[in-house]
DNA sequence: GATGAATGAGATTTCATTCAT
DNA sequence: AATGAATGAAATCTCATTCAT
């Protein structure tokens, strides 16, 4: 009874939200299970504890929810989405051409925005990540997730000029994606300034970058 | 009831000991864990399956562990002891004044041949992360071994001649070892040739250290 | 707290269903429970389930039954009516005289006929079964359908010429009713074929049964 | 997800119980249910119904039972041996070339002697059998049982002198021991007085055995 | 020191039934 | 009359931890 073994159950919402009583009710948990994994943890992430914190009725949750993983789930979809939406709305003919420095100055940015909007969720995060770890479905969808930012990225390198071999423009796209990983992390971790950040993470890239791009500095 | 406050719980191994017998038995239950976590996972590792597993009794578990939690936490510890005994071996006075490209190229192998010894123990390290997820009192163990770590790494860079104010250095040093953690990424996740990462990354760094080390390269 | 005490609940039906509106919904519960009955088992048999199959509201199931014991309480009603009226319908003047053994050749058969239409009914009745463990009321009914049968068995005796003292043809009555039970028994969990089994039956009723008639058979 | 699919748990005693200790538990959680099917019938058998009878904690309950039904498994299989044990019983060399209807006036009184000890062992076999309608495993349990009872009685007709081929015999057997269940019922169920109840099974059984048997009567 | 039986809080989930709309 | 969202009691089972022997 390995975890690889844990038998694949339905974990997407249950009733398909038209009504706006049942989106409320649907929103509602999900904003109570957002705050008791930001203020208290996974491991106080129970079904009771979601219901009374939102003043439901255990019943209730099931009945928009088929069980508890499909919460976190929902979350981490949710969380995602609001990533993906920001490298994928680069990845259009206006970038074409562009200059991949000024393209990276954009978007680095506005990656960050969208994962962090506040300092609570950042502990969010981590929650949702330590769910990952318990629930083996929540990394799968991560990896879609991060095959999804890898190819936009890939694509976005060639709209910019990056004309290499498929595979290394996809690994250099893979680079990318852990670097402004790892600037988020720097930024969360630390009380380094957001600009000495940026700086270096722009002078790391740059040492990368400057092998594959036409010589637009000139 | 913040996560912190939650637990205030002892999680030191219960006696210092001394005698050998009773270093021995706590081997006994540290590897009998190890095996456990690796073989079966997180969800197997219960008290009762530790202490049939290597022939104790329940009893004694709780004669050398308060609980459960000081066993995962034991064994993170020793974990993380392993790639920071690495990290520490090089921040002697052999290091002062050598050339940083020459260390870095020196260190990161052998960091993330300490993490990753084997297939073996990624699934280990996989199910110490899940257990991260349950027991904060693991994170915060992490967070001090970082602090560590990035410590070292900032002293390290003192002694190759990066003799910025020390919060710089400290932030610098936080950023390479980010670095190092992206480079294990890129070679877990991806097929990327371990050549191509290596030389990328040694790119980045490049990049960004140029800035504050001496010229050894002329 | 014995079990008949436990429950008294109202298990009749609720409305008497005038309108035929009312009298088609009732059908159309009933039809749908023995279908799901029939094809998903005891325990797929909710309420809700119910509802949905039949495109009715949870609602209007309890404007029409109390419970849903009273669903299971009806079907299991009409089940056994089926068996009592092909009993009933030999208590009839016209079995006054007749020879005994030319009756129960007609009667056997029939009775085993009303149990068993075929092999979907006999999922049917398995699954009644079970709603029997669970639901006490159930058992007795069957109860009350069983003296019905036996008073009725009794009468039939008396009219083919068993005149003998009330409760010893009562037990007579009895008697025969069991073993119409393990002739079926017989043929449903054995191979043994059909006229074998009710020649050994017959034989077997021969056996009692002379005693008690006068003598047609000379 | 009908009962056919429900997938196959184990129902075995969890710890075979040489210490005298818990082989009291194993009993006196045994007679709780026993006491909880007699007088409240199956609905009321909770696991924690049975704990708190007990006074143990249902803790305590799993120690000794790996879940729910193999406490009714367990119950079962003792009630079914006590009959097995009185027909394997007659089943020696001793019963060769015995008449009949005198192993048969034996027999069937020590069956019926087994199977009820007293008035509360009857409703303690019919909560039985409501299990055995909930539960398929019973049913096999039941299956395996009845098949022994039909083929000691198919010996013991050998014994006695019925050398017909062996699945007719086999048959006779079956036909037999259902006639044995009828008795026991109708002793249950009816006011019938014993005498008079074997009586008529006698003669049943004589019905059609008479055609089987040596000519042991002149 | 060692044992392991006993404990019981607590987790997830179901589903009959109610009642406001 | 009809609806179906909401309820919450109740069921099974786990497992960290204690403590009498």
């Amino acid at each position: 009874m390995s975890t690889e073994t844990t038998n694949m159950r339905t974990v997407a919402i249950r009733k398909s939200p038209r009504q706006k009583r049942s989106q409320e009710k649907v929103e509602r948990i999900l904003d109570e299970a957002r705050l008791i994994l930001t203020e208290q943890g996974l491991e106080q992430l129970t079904t009771n504890h979601i219901a009374r914190r939102s003043g439901m009725s255990i019943g209730s949750i099931y009945q928009y929810f088929p069980n508890k993983q499909s919460i976190l789930n929902e979350l981490y979809l949710r969380w995602l989405k609001g990533v993906r939406d920001v490298v994928v709305g680069f990845d259009t003919d206006e970038t074409n051409g562009r200059n991949f420095y000024e393209v990276a100055a954009e978007l680095l940015p506005a990656i960050f925005q969208a994962e962090l909007h506040s300092e609570l969720d950042s502990r969010f995060q981590d929650e949702l990540k330590k769910g990952m770890a318990l629930y083996p479905e929540l990394t799968e969808i991560e990896q879609e997730h991060g095959d999804i930012i890898v190819s936009t990225l890939s694509s976005l390198l060639y709209r910019v000029g990056v004309h290499i071999d498929d595979e290394t423009r996809h690994h250099l796209a893979y680079f990318l994606y852990m670097q402004s990983d790892c600037l988020e992390a720097m930024l969360i971790d630390t009380n380094c300034s957001p600009e000495q950040a940026f700086t270096w993470f722009n002078q790391a890239i740059h040492g990368v970058m400057q092998n594959y791009l036409p010589d637009h500095d000139e």
